[in-house]
DNA sequence: GCACAACTCTGTACGTTGTACGAGAATAAG
DNA sequence: CTTATTCTCGTACAACGTACAGAGTTGTGC
């Protein structure tokens, strides 16, 4: 059982926001010196999210962390949502650079790793669906490295960015199951296989759901559920999809150069 | 600026929530008639979330759609996340059936199209995770036309479901941005070009925001925002990856035939 | 030195959420 | 009729984001 819901706040100006993503805030004139810093709430916010969900970011709770009222938050950061924004634009600052001199497969690659390994390392950024305002110096890097991957093998610009949407929607996706299916483990305390093992009796006491309705669903579902939580390849849906991906952009690629 | 939260209830036992699913609850015997059935609560709860958002499922809300006290909402669901579920195998249940003897290039393309096409009729699905136990028979059932279409064409097991993984992950990014993007413009009252108008000079008065540190991301933004937003074709990252996707699998298949 | 403006911080409070709990009413079985 | 079962509902609680008003702190202009 799960349940995700998706909020947006239409806050209307976007200055603010801006203005923090790339750190152009002018400094207090006067006033009582700040005790924190917009980093400082982020970085907690982040530890928080990393430490356990995205739902453990709440503004009490990063208060607390920080020994400091909750309403005084608002002073750094103009609320939760950006928080969020802030967030992921400090979580794409992780990626490296790209090596320079690789050919687009090996660099479309490279990107993709990062990627699997970033949010790996922060299963949050899977929670949060990007919006336009999250456009920080980090997520324009991020951007900007993965067109340099493509740039010059024949693509026009459209077909640039929509190769680059492919792959990293499919790092995203493939990730996403990953770890929702880690996350949900640790939700529910159950295994995957524990989790059948209680559902199993119910469901075969169903006739509708007998195998026999479903023939193919439940010889391939076993196998893949066993292949998936096999300790030796955590990422195989990843390695597979890549690869089917990039030699689909390969057969344009190569379309394009002709 | 936007926000996403994933929450998980680790309910413990599934028997209930599937027994729900496939509709086998034994009738009561004693006790007043009901005023509704499970199949009332998921069919108002679609509506609401159809009609705005999946934030706009409250069991409240719900609850004053059909005239009933929120509370009483828990004799037909055992709580929010399993409503959920079931709002997710009903939407299942609206795909249809496969065309028989279609290749099987044409037929993941009307399996993709289809999605497409309900993610579109229903775009809070793409605000829902499905876990395990939404596991209903309309979800079994798209799950086993999906794996026929790729059914004998030399593939093994684990390989048939990681390409289905892939096309249908591959419908789900591609709908979920060009939705949110919808959403997030009526809920701002914002449209792309109305918010960049009011980003931009703000943007322009940072220097390291400027054009020439980011000289691919401007260019091709620029070019992809406009292919993105035009009219013609909604669809276009969409069909592109597709494109893509099914050229890689090709790859693979007749690799495998040979 | 002094008044004032700018700024930080905090306590209180409101509306909203999911849902636990228990009381009341309705129905069928014995 | 009694009793077990089931539906319905009002109340209540904890948690959330954050609006608001006030108190305290600092720099600027005189």
């Amino acid at each position: 059982m799960a349940g995700v819901r998706t909020q947006d706040n239409g806050d209307g100006d976007p200055r603010r926001a801006i203005e923090l993503l790339w750190g152009v805030s002018a400094p207090p004139r006067r006033g009582p010196k700040p005790k924190l810093t917009t980093a400082d709430v982020v970085r907690a916010a982040v530890a928080l999210a990393d430490a356990d969900d995205i739902e453990a970011v709440t503004m009490r709770r990063v208060a607390d962390h920080l020994g400091v009222s909750p309403m005084s938050l608002y002073t750094y950061v103009p609320g939760r949502a950006e928080l969020l924004d802030l967030m992921i634009d400090h979580a794409h600052g992780e990626l490296p650079a790209p090596e320079p001199g690789l050919g687009w497969r090996a660099a479309l690659t490279a990107i993709a790793e990062n990627q699997w390994a970033l949010f790996h390392r922060h299963p949050w950024l899977l929670q949060v669906t990007t919006s336009r305002s999250a456009l920080g110096p980090h997520t324009f890097t991020k951007y900007e490295h993965e067109l340099r991957a493509v740039e010059g093998i024949g693509l026009d610009d459209v077909e640039m960015d929509a190769v680059i949407a492919l792959v990293t929607g499919l790092v995203r996706t493939t990730a996403r199951s990953s770890l929702d299916n880690a996350r949900l483990v640790r939700a529910s305390g159950m295994t995957d296989a524990q989790w059948w093992e209680r559902a199993a009796p119910v469901l075969a006491g169903i006739p509708a759901a007998d195998a026999a309705h479903y023939p193919l669903s439940s010889r391939v579902g076993q196998a893949a559920g066993e292949a998936h939580n096999a300790a030796e390849n955590p990422g195989h849906a990843f390695r597979f999809g890549l690869a089917r991906v990039l030699d689909g952009i390969e057969a344009l690629v190569s379309q394009r150069q002709q």
